[in-house]
DNA sequence: ATGGCTGAGCTACTCAGA
């Protein structure tokens, strides 16, 4: 099974080169994120026409997550933790994977920039939250996989110039002990585990060539609980969609369950 | 390079992104 996340910037301002990344790649699930829109815009019939239901968690203007899906999802939730900025950033659900029951969370984490704001403060306080539900989900489903745009880098080796970022709300050392204490409520970032030393990212910046340049960051991240790891085949970042026309600022990453 | 593009909402310009 192929589970695909990724950051569009704008389900609508990208519909023609989602479709063309779906014909050609052909994910079985497609987490996407930013799709800045609400619920009742959201282009289902695009998607029902190429075969993919869609389960939506919209918003006006900013945020927003959905999962495209061709096999069949049951209890989608939308109320993971309780946002106090109301902003739609998660959404969960269950997938049958051979006798597995598999939880998939889709995830906006908020940038958080500038850091001497309450953006920052919304971020911390988000992923505390986010950290401690997940703890809890975990008692009742051992087999989860969280997927998104964490607005995380994890290491050093996750960015162009790490020296640029370390004021920077991606890589504050507190913000990315965060991501650490989620690891180790028992996942593994699937991404660093095969790639030890590999530097790839997910993201480049519109501005200043940085994708000319490979000024990148891997922020999107899979998070695959150690109960299913053994099924994990394969990861790769797909840079092909970030180098065509009107492109997302973020590229897909694909995972390859068995 | 001290935000240099981009999208939404709206129809001039701000907010947000990372």
């Amino acid at each position: 099974m192929k589970i695909v996340s990724w950051n569009v910037n704008s389900v609508r301002a990208r519909i023609q080169n989602i479709l063309n990344y779906i014909k050609q790649s052909s994910p079985d699930i497609l987490m996407l994120q930013e799709i800045k829109t609400e619920n009742k815009n959201f282009p289902v019939s695009d998607f029902k026409n190429i075969g993919y239901e869609s389960h939506i968690f919209g918003q006006k203007s900013y945020n927003g997550v959905a999962f495209l899906s061709k096999i069949k999802f049951n209890k989608i939730s939308t109320g993971f933790i309780n946002d106090k900025l109301n902003q739609s950033r998660i959404i969960a659900g269950d997938i049958k994977n051979k006798s597995d029951l598999i939880k998939l969370i889709n995830i906006y984490v908020p940038n958080g920039n500038p850091i001497d704001t309450e953006k920052y403060d919304y971020k911390k306080i988000w992923l505390k939250l986010f950290v401690l539900e997940v703890k809890k989900t975990l008692l009742k489903n051992k087999n989860i996989i969280i997927a998104g745009d964490f607005n995380i880098l994890p290491e050093e080796i996750d960015s162009h110039d790490h020296t640029k970022y370390e004021n920077d709300a991606l890589f504050k050392l507190e913000i990315r002990k965060k991501f650490r204490e989620l690891v180790n409520l028992g996942f593994v970032d699937v991404y660093r585990h095969l790639n030890k030393d590999k530097q790839e990212y997910t993201f480049w910046d519109y501005t200043a060539g940085s994708w000319q340049k490979n000024n990148g960051l891997r922020i999107d991240h899979f998070l695959v609980s150690n109960n299913i790891l053994n099924n994990v085949k394969n990861i790769i970042i797909n840079k092909k969609p970030r180098s065509k026309i009107k492109p997302s600022d973020h590229t897909p990453i694909e995972l390859e369950i068995s």
